[in-house]
DNA sequence: CTTGGAATGTCAACAAGACTGACATAAACT
DNA sequence: AGTTTATGTCAGTCTTGTTGACATTCCAAG
């Protein structure tokens, strides 16, 4: 707020391109670490990240369907179904034909798929929680207002929706 | 600071389930978006992300060796090699044999590679200084905070190493 | 009632990028 | 002289993404 460019533009913040890198730099460090202990409890399971994100969704909105997840995720219907595939024939998913229009398939966790979220949420939560308190309350903030002005405007809009519904 | 669980537990913070899940959701989207615009111009070459990946770093430390590289990265020789291999071939870096210790091979990036280093860390920080500026400087701080707080503790020793030399 | 289009599933082929394991070479260290 | 280190490379595998083609089901509009 105080500061200005030497340029003398009235812009907010004043960042050099050293700054804007290593925020780069931390989002890439970071991710890794964010992503870590699941890796290693999907591995055990014989399972990758990407059955992580569709149990994740599929938990967050039971009964989504396959096109709703597909925009969520972003990926094609076919690398999504190879992995739908696996979750339902190995009984963490289970599909439940629309009632109202029935050539949609409403998607749910099993207990057997819950119990996998669970594991896999713990730990991805309790390191989120040990981030979030070793940088402070104030930090908090931030981190989550500059996480949602970097997605794209699209995916900003499927981010709120989730949070209306989630609470 | 002020608040505290329901449980009584003297954290700093009170964090419900649901507000941790917003974080990793928030960080899951939010990557997507990070890598979104060099994703399109690495793809216009013919690379992807690990070639970026090299790319950035070879131009944040030139001269790093490849070990360096591996363990900053955190992939096999293999998988750099490959990635390596192609930047070499196509002229975008450059291997000086070691004077001291002539087994070890010194990266630089060619006026090629720099130039493409400039194409895709452009609009990069430019989605970076966007999301900062529309968060606020306060919300930078946190932002960087959290992040760091969230990578594996030997990362955040290499992440600050970068900080020193970059400035 | 028919037809168009939407939602879904599936097959095949392919590519990037990660992995392991094994082996080769050169240089440095002891 | 023997060992370790730094690097490169070959071969094979896996996950996860892609495109393209085609089938099925079924709602909804004409």
């Amino acid at each position: 707020m105080t500061e200005r460019s030497p340029s003398g533009s009235p812009s907010l913040l004043f960042l050099t391109d050293e700054q804007l890198r290593q925020g780069i730099e931390a989002m890439f460090f970071a991710y890794r670490g964010f992503t870590a202990d699941p890796d290693r409890i999907l591995a055990e399971h014989g399972y990758g990240r990407a059955h992580h994100r569709a149990i994740h969704f599929i938990h967050r909105s039971p009964g989504t369907t396959v096109n709703n997840l597909l925009s969520i995720l972003g990926v094609t219907k076919q690398s999504l179904n190879r992995v739908l595939r696996s979750l339902i024939d190995e009984g963490l998913v289970e599909v439940r034909v629309g009632t109202r229009d029935r050539r949609e398939r409403h998607l749910y966790l099993t207990e057997k798929g819950a119990a996998l979220e669970r594991e896999l949420s713990d730990v991805q939560r309790e390191r989120m929680r040990a981030a979030y308190r070793q940088a402070g309350p104030e930090a908090v903030q931030g981190f989550r207002a500059v996480l949602e002005a970097m997605m794209d405007p699209q995916i900003r809009r499927h981010f709120r929706d989730l949070q209306d519904n989630g609470s």
